[in-house]
RNA sequence: UGGGGAAUAGUGUAACGGCAGCACGACUGACUCUGGAUCAGUUAGUCAAGGUUCAAAUCCUUGUUCCCCAGCCA
């Protein structure tokens, strides 16, 4: 991966780095990616991924397992597990066979809670759901213990082992940590390991009624795995308490939980719960509708993943919260697809012109550069003829200072074309509406070149020849939201208020040059003067269909703007 | 009002007692057959107040602000 731009050392870095030196794992590094399976990846994510399996890239020896974190099998579908692995590896990184699920350890973490319960360190309890939230008491006040607390370990033992069999219902009782339910940190006030939950599991079926608790799993599965650093996000600092208490009751090898801030993005929400909701409402098309943040989503945007890659090296690990602009995203992105996009010329808001003094029948083919930033890529040959396609952007009738376009009376360069000269507008006669635009050019710049006169134009503009056009359906995304942090909304608001409502805008005229008959999924391309595209899965033979990924840096947008 | 964290240019992130640096953004200018790209430059920062020290973003004290925790979610 030399592309990616080598890595700082973060702290999570300097950590390992310290152990090596000390030899606290034995020299070992040792990561996991954890997803649970409720929902697609996204950027947030591959921040993560790019963190726990660069890690194990970088070390000799270094390994990153994939683990399914499958412990609430009401919210978990293969669908998800599927989606997730395809994302990884679409981003570059593999976990080389070591695909596990913390479902792989429900035996043992049975037999764990079994042991923990002899040793008198967990109880059934029979208290219910709000009954237990009372005695867990507030931030500020202490709990109370459960009345059930205290309950010999053989009548635990037999209350636990008919909690797995069935007999009693969903909800009616528990089997938790005896702990201390005076600590400050809430997390300690005797824990929930295992709750009775009839739901059918994507790996283990029916075979379990009962499901235990992430705290009481996420600690083992990396025990079992022999994890050096368990990599995770802020909000589980809280966590690390009973995570190390749990593998250290255990007597279980002890993996070190580091946690790390989580990745936001500006005009994006990255919470798996609203992204589940802007589908389910259909205020997008799906997980992978490309103004999503999800890995799926960027990747039919038409993102690669060197540019997310590039992104998540540049955007630093810390422990402070912090909200990335995500100009720098789009910034990753240009970077990596001005050097490999190919260049081709597309009308989409289509201007009929007509060169007056080009013959009717004359077709010639003019030599087009592929990609200025890389020779190999080469030239095609592009058709010119006297009736083309321009942008209806590129022509004023009253042009204001600085415009370099056309209008009456001016002259621009037709890219690898000829130097034209507006002579003359059709309107509407009712609307008013500019239909069509006569032009003449001059034969001594043919390609685009500069003639001997010396004479020089400011402009030069993209075109395509009408009678050889390849009609296509444009997609103009622009971001979500309106807001920059979205989430923020008043009392009584809700996150799809800034929803912005030109987040997507459909061109069904557009003409394209004929080499993008030929263009298929996955292609990189740059629209000259307008942006990156790819091709959406949408595309049939007959109606090719194309997504903006990012427009061009505009600075004539800059210089509208200030007006 | 309990506990756990975090505070460095607009946004991120380095500097680990010794010249506050980098990236993105913004703004100039140069160049250009993409108003793209590229190049050159400008802009702008240590939460506050004390203290220790020859020297503090860094150590100490006090304060302020922000985030997380009261799921049988992860």
């Amino acid at each position: 991966m030399s592309d990616v731009p080598s890595v700082p050392t973060d702290f999570i870095r300097q950590i390992i780095n310290e152990d090596l030196k000390t030899g606290k794992f034995g020299g070992r590094v040792h990561t996991r990616f954890p997803p649970e399976p409720n929902g697609y990846l996204h950027i947030g994510h591959a921040k993560s991924i790019c963190l726990n399996f660069g890690i194990a890239q970088q070390y000799p020896g270094g390994l990153c397992n994939l683990r399914f974190d499958d412990t609430n099998p009401s919210k978990e579908e293969v669908e998800y597990v599927d989606s997730i692995k395809e994302d990884i590896h679409w981003l570059g990184f593999d976990w080389e066979g070591r695909e596990f699920y913390a479902s792989d350890y429900f035996d043992q973490l049975y037999d764990w809670a079994v042991q923990m319960i002899r040793a008198g360190q967990a109880y059934v309890c029979d208290l219910s759901a709000e009954e237990t939230r009372e005695y867990r008491g507030t931030l500020t006040e202490p709990g109370r213990n459960s009345p059930w607390r205290d309950r010999p370990v053989e009548e635990n033992l037999d209350l636990f082992e008919r909690m797995r069999a069935g007999e009693f219902a969903d909800g009616s009782r528990t089997l938790r940590a005896k702990i201390d339910m005076a600590s400050p940190n809430l997390n300690l006030r005797d824990p929930v390991m295992y709750r009775i939950l009839r739901a059918t599991h994507h790996r283990t079926g029916d075979r379990w009624c009962i499901y235990p608790m992430y705290d009481f799993t996420h600690g083992q599965s990396d025990s079992i795995e022999r994890i050096t650093h368990s990599i995770c996000t802020l909000e589980f600092e809280n966590h690390r308490p009973l995570y190390d208490w749990y593998v250290e009751a255990l007597g279980i090898y002890h993996p070190q939980q580091i946690e790390f801030a989580r990745l936001n993005l500006t005009y994006t929400v990255m919470s798996k719960r609203m992204l589940l909701e802007l589908v389910r409402a259909g205020h997008v098309v799906g997980w992978n509708d490309p103004r999503m943040p999800t890995i799926s989503g960027l990747r039919r945007r038409g993102y690669t993943p060197e540019a997310i890659r590039s992104f998540c090296a540049k955007i630093g690990v810390a422990k402070q919260d912090s909200t990335i602009d995500i100009q720098l995203l789009e910034h990753c992105l240009r970077e990596d697809l001005n050097r490999r996009a190919t260049r081709v010329m597309a009308v989409l808001r289509p201007l009929k012109v007509v060169i007056e003094n080009y013959p009717e029948d004359r077709v010639e083919e003019m030599d087009a550069v592929n990609n200025p930033e890389d020779p190999a890529a080469g030239t095609r040959k592009v058709p010119f003829s006297r009736e083309l396609w321009i942008e209806r952007d590129d022509f004023m009738e009253n042009p204001p200072k600085k415009y370099f376009r056309l209008s009456p009376g001016s002259e621009v360069r037709l890219r690898y074309g000829y130097f034209v000269t507006c002579t003359g507008v059709v309107k509407d006669p009712k609307s008013g509406e500019v239909v069509e635009l006569r032009c003449t050019y001059d034969p001594a710049t043919r390609g685009g070149d500069n003639p001997p006169d010396g004479r020089k134009v400011k402009g030069t503009i993209h075109w395509v020849s009408a009678a050889h056009a390849v009609r296509a359906e444009v997609r103009l995304y622009d971001h979500l939201f309106t807001k920059e942090d979205p989430g923020d909304v008043p009392k009584g608001g809700h996150f799809t208020d800034h929803l912005n409502p030109n987040s997507l805008e459909v061109l069904t005229d557009c003409r394209l040059e004929p080499s993008l008959a030929a263009s298929k999924l996955g292609d990189l391309l740059q629209f000259e003067r307008q942006g990156y595209f790819c091709v959406d899965p949408d595309s049939t033979p007959d109606r090719p269909v194309f997504n903006r990924t990012v427009t061009l840096k505009d600075s004539w947008a800059k210089i509208q703007k200030k007006g």
